[in-house]
DNA sequence: GCGATGCTACTCGGATAAAAACTGTCCGAGTGGCATCGG
DNA sequence: CCGATGCCACTCGGACAGTTTTTATCCGAGTAGCATCGC
């Protein structure tokens, strides 16, 4: 249950265009070189986050991406949903109603597995905590030093 | 993200394991076609729960499986760290550190990512609820034709 | 001088290969029960 | 009849392929800015 590489680079790419501010755009070549990740595969996650509007992309010479939405309304559920899909880890495939065991008791199944409320409720608490914090929360938290670097190593990269 | 199918078999032989009680050993064969999953590979699960001392293994002719403590004392998250590791789903590679932008500032970088820490708060979040419900649990939750079937089925099998 | 127009360089976007992890399968080492044999 | 002993079938345990998901890469369609040309 190893999650993708794509969610710890879509979070910091969103932290880093909040940075930034609202009015720049920044390519993928940008971000990508930011930190020394492979431009066309972080692409690929990049586009996720286009389809699930936290990000709007632009083409043209001056294009690149930027957040879609104000940093308090992206919470870090919908970045991770957005590159992870939206299903839950444990899938639920009703292996008591399979084997040998079983006799055709269709009462019994009426109600869901209970391993599966058990391990949904896990699930479930983890996407709490996960729609609690924003990207803005990220702005916050993170020292002030950051953002000003960010800035000044990406303002003579800007034309 | 996916969690291994192997989670669901394994909290599905705990529970079939307490329904028939501690005293009965029951091998790899038996459990795997009550559920209908390749015997072999439901084995190599049942190995990994025995290392992490939650199923006890005896060999011989009557030999197989059984719980290795009190189901009270087995709690989900025990289960699922024994199949699917110890480690977090996300994992921090540091990627800040990396590229173009950074220039040595190592004062910077001695709190911890906020990023990670977000993460981790979500994880503990899972944990919490993981570890706060036991096989016992699952047991009194389910309903009790479920264990009078197993039993049923279970029997004419032991010797 | 001013506006329209064509071009060019740059961007995103999705389709295409390599790698890793998960899934599934197999056979060997070891053990406990059982029948046999001896007393 | 009772106990010791050897055998054998059955078990777990770890090592070996097949398949799906993840990772990485590439090239084409489209667009915005800019220089050029005409008025």
């Amino acid at each position: 249950m190893k999650m993708s590489e794509g969610v710890e680079w879509g979070l910091h790419c969103c932290l880093a265009l909040a940075w930034l501010g609202d009015d720049t755009a920044v390519p993928t070549a940008t971000l990508a070189s930011a930190f020394d990740v492979p431009p066309h595969y972080l692409n690929k996650f990049l586009q996720a986050l286009v389809r699930a509007d936290i990000l709007a992309s632009s083409a043209g010479v001056k294009g690149g991406f930027r957040l879609a939405k104000r940093p308090e309304k992206i919470t870090l559920l919908d970045v991770v949903t957005a590159i992870e899909g939206p299903e839950a880890s444990f899938r639920c495939t009703e292996i008591r109603r399979r084997g040998a065991g079983v006799t055709a008791r269709p009462s019994e199944f009426a109600m869901p597995c209970g391993i599966a409320i058990a391990m949904g409720r896990a699930d479930a608490a983890w996407r709490r905590e996960l729609a609690a914090q924003t990207v803005a929360d990220l702005v916050k938290a993170a020292p002030p030093a950051g953002a000003e670097r960010m800035r000044c190593w990406y303002a003579p990269r800007a034309r």
